[in-house]
RNA sequence: CGCGGGGUAGAGCAGUCUGGUAGCUCGUUAGGCUCAUAACCUGAAGGUCGGAGGUUCAAAUCCUCCCCCCGCAA
């Protein structure tokens, strides 16, 4: 059986790594085209791109694949199965018809849940309890297609990002191993989505990422690990542009800092600890930082090089 | 040549403009005080000031070149 890959991300990287190295025939990769990218504007390889072709498998990195000449190129590979996997660019219909067995999308949320570019952030930052992997058959709308399996997995207020991508990342590697087990009596006894309660995950904005101090501890608290450890949350403080890697929500410390006139954004210090004043009397430590032109660290040792900002507020 | 911040004791920083004894807050360590302590007091150890060259009576500081870390942007 004749398989192309489709991804780009780390997510999909752990899929094609597990298919390569249980032999399946993959016989094309497709991912995002390289990018300039990082300080200088150097031009970097996705991951996958960089794996695909350390094995020698084919890459293909077209910037759309409406183009004829895509389309020809891609029935060319006389491919029977697709696997895409946060792959970044939209299929359209006349190439979803090609493969025998259709296209298989490995989806980071409960379908019809979060659907779209952001899935993982977008169910922390929504505080929900628990996301998971969706396998299902791919058509021409947005994360729509027929539901071949799904598998929950668990968030807590201190689950990040970067830790819910590792785990759904093998998740759904485990399940598309799974699925290709038995494909065809998998495939056929794939069910639709119901179409109510579906939500959209857009993609990740700058601004989303900036604290807004007048939330409250909590919902702050879920932008930091939904954001963490890239891009990351960030505030400013006196012209200093800080990302907030880790903070823990206060309780114990909440009568000395009500004793103050807290301010939401206020960076104060109790006990050697570094607190800020968030709204509705709550207040989050911060436990890892990471000033820019500065290498990460604790608040602890952000207070000590700067003690005249205890007091300042963070905007 | 995309824009910018930084490298000084184990950690976080000041000192650089205007050259003149290597500093601060912590940590570590020895002792003291205390019913006791992460609190307080007294002492100690710990630095080739990122590297190389240059200017100078004298360089963390001024000049030249190099290395490393990071933020923005994309």
């Amino acid at each position: 059986m004749n398989i192309v890959f489709m991804g780009t991300s780390d997510f999909s990287l752990k899929s094609l790594v597990a298919l390569h190295k249980n032999h399946y025939n993959i016989v094309a990769v497709y991912t995002q085209a390289p990018k300039p990218f990082g300080r200088n504007q150097k031009i970097h390889k996705s991951v996958v791109h960089e794996y695909a072709e350390s094995k020698g498998i084919p890459v293909y990195t077209p910037k759309s694949l409406k183009s004829t000449s895509e389309v020809e190129k891609f029935s060319e590979l006389k491919a029977d199965l697709v696997i895409v996997s946060s792959y970044g660019l939209l299929i359209p219909q006349n190439i979803l018809n090609i493969p025998n067995y259709g296209f298989i999308n490995i989806h980071a949320s409960l379908l019809p849940r979060w659907r779209g570019a952001s899935p993982i952030q977008s169910a922390i930052l929504s505080g929900d309890k628990e996301s998971g992997i969706t396998i299902m058959k791919m058509d021409a709308g947005l994360d729509t297609g027929d539901i071949i399996s799904m598998k929950k997995i668990n968030i807590t207020p201190k689950t990040t990002y970067g830790m819910l991508t590792e785990e759904m990342g093998n998740l759904g590697t485990e399940m598309i191993l799974e699925t290709l087990n038995n494909l065809e009596e998998n495939l056929s006894k794939a069910w639709k989505q119901p179409n109510i309660e579906s939500t959209y995950a857009s993609k990740i904005s700058k601004d989303m990422c900036k604290i807004d101090w007048n939330n409250s501890a909590e919902i702050i608290l879920r932008k930091i690990m939904a954001f963490s450890p890239t891009p990351s949350a960030w505030t400013e403080i006196e012209g200093i542009r800080i990302k907030i890697l880790d903070a823990d929500i206060t309780m114990e410390k909440l009568h000395y800092l009500n004793e103050k006139t807290k301010i939401p954004g206020q960076l104060c210090e109790y006990g050697k600890e570094a607190f800020v004043i968030c709204a509705n009397n709550s207040a989050l430590k911060l436990t890892k930082i990471h000033p820019a032109g500065k290498n990460p660290m604790s608040g602890n040792d952000f207070l000590r090089g700067h003690k005249n900002l205890v007091g300042k507020i963070f905007s």
